[in-house]
DNA sequence: CGCTTGTTTCACAAACTTGTGAAGACTGTA
DNA sequence: TACAGTCTTCACAAGTTTGTGAAACAAGCG
């Protein structure tokens, strides 16, 4: 008695599988990767059971999965009264857009880049002059992300998509 | 009778194994990133041998760990007539540039992402509609990053430094 | 109040990654 | 041709990651 299927289930979950794989590739969490897209790609929440079922793994690997997820927003656990199960879906606030807009990796290698500058005593050298042109190289990547998000909300917005005020 | 150390010796080592690490821990090769960053930190090209010293590590694991860099043109190898031993230095043109906007990953998640909102039947669903989002934000990065190098280069023409005709 | 259903925690096992030592190959020198 | 120095390859060992099963825990329902 399950609902029938929405969509194409097989094709679904290869898509789950190949998504996951490619943000593992990168070092996502692989398990966390999966359950993300399994909840992205199902069109209703699903609590962690049904998770668990849809990729045939344990409970423990869910478990462990949406809790690394919650803790940066990725997934949204709801709390469904009246059932012993919660419900997790996709947040409203796309988190793709934060995690490429987060530049704490590059502020981490522009800090680490500007000690070795002074390590190999600025541009007076060869290699400092190599080191330096990383750093101002990965600052100005730094600069450029932290403007990305807004000039995709604008375009976002040119085009229709999204919405003024997703309701 | 080595030369008169030019750096700080400990500072700039403390520099290769910082910057390495923090490579190893967005998914770049360790031993690979100490090898990349020790030649980048030292004014002349080294031996293998100079290097595996440097580091305090096995030959074998120097010889992996170029073969890995200069498959990516991240490292070259510049055989010394008269001498068994080759040396490596780093490229002229930086590899970091070649890197950030080498836009294969998003590539790959574009494909993929493609495909899932074909199997979710387009925007007509709502799983197929975030989908279709994040397909799209992740296109909007890729063409992003296809002209952040061009902007880059136009910026360091501009405060001067790398040179209009470098070497 | 205890049973039932669903989630979380924990110790462990399987798999993967990564660097080492030793042996082999290549190249220049006598 | 024999030798010496340097790099490369390979099997293995150590360390790390990752998911499982089992048991504990939490919460509705009779």
């Amino acid at each position: 008695m399950n609902v029938p299927p929405q969509h194409d289930e097989e094709e679904v979950h290869l898509f789950v599988e190949r998504m996951a794989m490619a943000f593992a590739d990168v070092g996502f969490p692989r398990m966390a990767a999966r359950v993300l897209f399994t909840v992205m790609s199902a069109d209703d929440p699903l609590t962690a059971g049904e998770i668990a079922g849809r990729l045939g793994v344990s409970a423990a690997a869910v478990s462990g999965a949406v809790r690394y997820l919650t803790q940066f927003a990725m997934l949204v656990r709801e709390p469904v009264k009246g059932s012993r199960s919660d419900r997790y879906r996709m947040p409203d606030n796309p988190w793709y857009e934060a995690t490429i807009t987060k530049t704490t990796i590059y502020k981490n290698f522009i800090d680490i880049a500007a000690g070795g500058v002074d390590a190999l005593h600025g541009r007076n050298t060869p290699a400092g002059e190599r080191v330096a042109e990383m750093r101002d190289f990965f600052l100005f990547v730094q600069e450029e992300l932290e403007s990305l998000g807004d000039r995709w909300r604008a375009r976002r917005a040119a085009t229709g998509h999204g919405g003024p005020a997703g309701g």
